[in-house]
DNA sequence: TCATCCCTTTACTTTTAAGTAAGTGCATTA
DNA sequence: TAATGCACTTACTTAAAAGTAAAGGGATGA
């Protein structure tokens, strides 16, 4: 499992690797989402991020856009079939980044 | 497990998310190494980066720093008890990185 | 007629990360 | 005397990522 010459752990963190890319990727496991929610859900991310990484994560095959030819226009985002294969990773590293932030917290002076 | 504001998959990707910590994180989960060793290991990092991601990487608990005061001077690098618990990260990290590899190898133009 | 809504895109600026090159210290070897 | 090896650090430059502000398009409601 382990080769020398190669690492795929760099794989995902590029995939998953912008600014806002974690927390989008976070809402869209919960549910689809519509471009306006996640920009309410995601403090601080401006349009264009938001376009941004979502067009990255498209790119990838993670997350599927729909758009409904509505107006005003309807776009929902979800986790794509391929995109749902994340999921175990995410828990996981969550589960890791919940301990590691907890233990900053116990111990912040070592 | 999923809460909505938070998302602790960011600390684990903070944590690995220099350009060359993914890498020295894979080299040593393997064995213990120097800093020589490390950078013939690691194709095109510079001393520098490879010094501030191993402190980076140190800072956080990762990895332990064991020095031999001989002359020339040696130091090792190696994964503490506590970067220990990124290896099952690591590996699942991994394996899903792998197929993401494959997949894009597969079919580029989807 | 004018503003509104939603999902962007573009042009420009700022911030952050990484790269380059050189230097440090000290003991051993040539 | 000078060069070598190891493990870095510092100062400076360049490249990549993110932030800001504004505009577009097209139907609907006031």
């Amino acid at each position: 499992m382990i080769h020398q010459r190669e690492c795929p752990v760099e794989t995902l963190i590029h995939v998953l690797g912008g600014k806002w890319k974690p927390m989008i990727l976070w809402l869209l496991i919960e549910s689809s989402k519509r471009f306006n929610d996640l920009e309410k859900l995601i403090p601080d991310v401006s349009q264009k991020m938001l376009s941004q990484h979502l067009r990255d994560l498209e790119r990838e095959g993670i997350v599927d856009r729909t758009v409904y030819p509505t107006v005003p226009p309807k776009v929902e985002y979800s986790l794509s079939e391929y995109g749902k294969t994340l999921i175990p990773v995410a828990e996981v590293m969550c589960a890791w980044g919940e301990n590691h932030n907890k233990r900053k917290y116990e111990e912040p002076a070592s």
